[in-house]
DNA sequence: CCTTTTCATCGACACTCATCGATATTGGAG
DNA sequence: CTCCAATATCGATGAGTGTCGATGAAAAGG
């Protein structure tokens, strides 16, 4: 299928008068040249799935119980009552967070023990500091 | 309303026990100490609420092209056909990123010019270090 | 085997959000 | 003042998401 924009604006006009002949029109239009290459818009989709992990309050407070944790261990039960948030709740962030590679799970027994992901939000930050 | 969780596991009796008699019970519960504070549930909703603006692949983008302009000023229309969106949703967006602090907007004539507020980003990633 | 405990998954619901067309608003040009 | 171009706002819609109760899966113990 054909992607058509119907917004049309003079703008483009613009710009393909100057590259094509004078530049004399450029100074009232409102298109600013490149420095560099934007993101493609695969990098960005790859960003915006990092910072949607981050982008619920329950899904920082769990990775701040991690980090805040002396042994870096935690277990399901010890995230449910400071959140006030109900056992399958807390479950579904969890696994958004492991899946954006920013906790890691490990079972054992009967309880799962969650950890952060060394430099996973260092990495995190870094990725901002890309756009 | 009385908030009463339905969730009752025994990691909380532990605990109980823990701090009020013998610390025995402690090696075979789940419950981990911890080292420090956890982020307060008004910060994580800050945090959250600054990576959702960051969170969609448009928006991602909408920031590239700005950080990659050469005068630092673009306006709407530069956005709409890189992005293959319509000009209210690229407005949309616009907002949003406005909103959240990161963009900076201004009116002059017929167009609107849009530039990154300065260090926006950097304390975005500075935000996350303190996660 | 059966029971208990922890945790993940499922199904459903309400709510949010990204997107668009249509319309309003603003400012320049004639 | 009238027309037009650029942008913002509105209303609607379809997709996505957070939340929960109910249920399933796995491990430990009796």
């Amino acid at each position: 299928m054909l992607n058509v924009s119907i917004y049309v604006n003079m703008c483009d006009t613009y710009r393909v008068m100057t590259t094509e002949s004078s530049s004399s029109a450029l100074a009232i239009a409102c298109c600013a040249p490149l420095e560099r290459q934007p993101l493609s818009a695969g990098d960005a989709v790859s960003i915006a799935r990092a910072m949607k992990a981050m982008s619920d309050p329950a899904r920082v407070r769990l990775v701040s119980i991690v980090t805040s944790s002396a042994s870096g261990e935690v277990c399901v039960c010890d995230f449910t009552d400071p959140l006030g948030l109900s056992q399958p709740t807390v479950s579904h962030h969890l696994k958004i967070l492991v899946d954006a590679g920013i906790l890691h799970r490990e079972k054992r027994g009967i309880w799962a023990y969650y950890s952060l992901i060394p430099g996973a939000l260092g990495s995190l930050a870094e990725l901002l500091s890309r756009v």
